[in-house]
DNA sequence: CGCGAAATGTTCGCATGCGAAACATTCGTC
DNA sequence: GACGAATGTTTCGCATGCGAACATTTCGCG
């Protein structure tokens, strides 16, 4: 059966009566925990002189140490046109410094200032740490089984992206298709 | 314990080491799909002439007809001084119309133009569709079990956020609070 | 070697998105 | 029935957030 595609013209496929007031609340649920932890993120993240996607490049630098502006927008799931701006203004505060690669000068290594790296282990929150917290309440079972069907929700998701994108390189890659960022090295 | 978490269990609990793959993992998942979403929303309603809040605001009022500004706001889950902005350029376009309310003048009632209307009808998607579109690909049993947890997650973090507004009451109420957003007649 | 494609960042214009303050209107209360 | 609190909306300043266009640099491949 040929998918539904978002970005064709045809209309996707309509949602039964029957699932569709599950399917609503789990959209609401999601839509709530994003922005919820969002505006608080923002909110601890004033108390210390930061924004919000300040605070979390600079738990990203601490956690990851240098990056170059592309692997950074690729973690805070940016643009690098959004990061660029984000950059500027935490190198005017201080935070960071911007050093062009010596290896492949289009590059831009990313770099917390002493007093960037001061603010990260002093700033005691993650980004949705309040989901973070929550989940920590959970039994460890809900735990696992969240994630289990969250992971096949994104896989979902990313194969229908990626179909969309364009013809799919032959599915013959190792493992199942990318996980939505797999950690790495 | 790193924080006086109001909402761990009891003693025979994992160490918090133990499931934080887990944790950052479910965090991951919803950051993704919610930005994802956004992403191809956007990109659907820009081959309509609309903007991602756009379509949401016409189809937000398809669904439930007039709204006052601050309704909106609510349902949308951004600030009254965002709503503002976006119907300001709506009516621009002449998607919507302002009408002072007789009965409150202080209420302004947010409406579709018969252009709107059309475009509401014309678009076949509605905001965060491909999660929607995925989630129809589960078991109805993940479905269900995915609706559970998450309602759970959405409680606790409500719980919290409530929590800091107010004098802390303990965190063994017995009746869950309000979902973060009840359906309505 | 050489040239076009691809990768990396930046700039620009526009649309959110938010909090604080300003404003208008209504409500509660004495 | 007046006044202060509460409610609804707008204005303002600033920080994302994005796509398109562009400059620079590197890579791929003949």
């Amino acid at each position: 059966m040929p998918e539904p595609t978002l970005l064709s013209p045809k209309p996707p496929a309509p949602i039964p009566e029957a699932v569709k007031p599950d399917v609503d609340a789990v959209v609401e649920a999601i839509v709530y925990l994003y922005t919820e932890s969002r505006r608080l993120t923002k909110e601890v993240a004033a108390r210390y002189g930061l924004t919000g996607p300040q605070l979390t490049v600079v738990k990203m630098l601490e956690a990851l140490g240098d990056l170059s502006l592309s692997r950074l927008s690729e973690k805070i799931r940016a643009q690098n046109s959004t990061v660029t701006g984000i950059v500027d203004r935490m190198e005017r505060e201080g935070l960071v410094t911007r050093a062009r690669s010596a290896v492949d000068r289009r590059v831009v290594h990313i770099r917390l200032t002493p007093k960037g790296a001061r603010l990260a282990r002093e700033v005691p929150v993650e980004p949705m740490e309040i989901v973070r917290q929550v989940l920590l309440g959970l039994s460890e079972d809900d735990t696992r089984e969240l994630l289990r069907i969250l992971t096949k929700l994104a896989r979902g998701v990313k194969a229908l992206v990626d179909h969309e994108a364009g013809p799919p390189p032959p599915p013959d890659a190792p493992g199942a298709p990318d996980a939505p960022d797999a950690p790495e090295p």
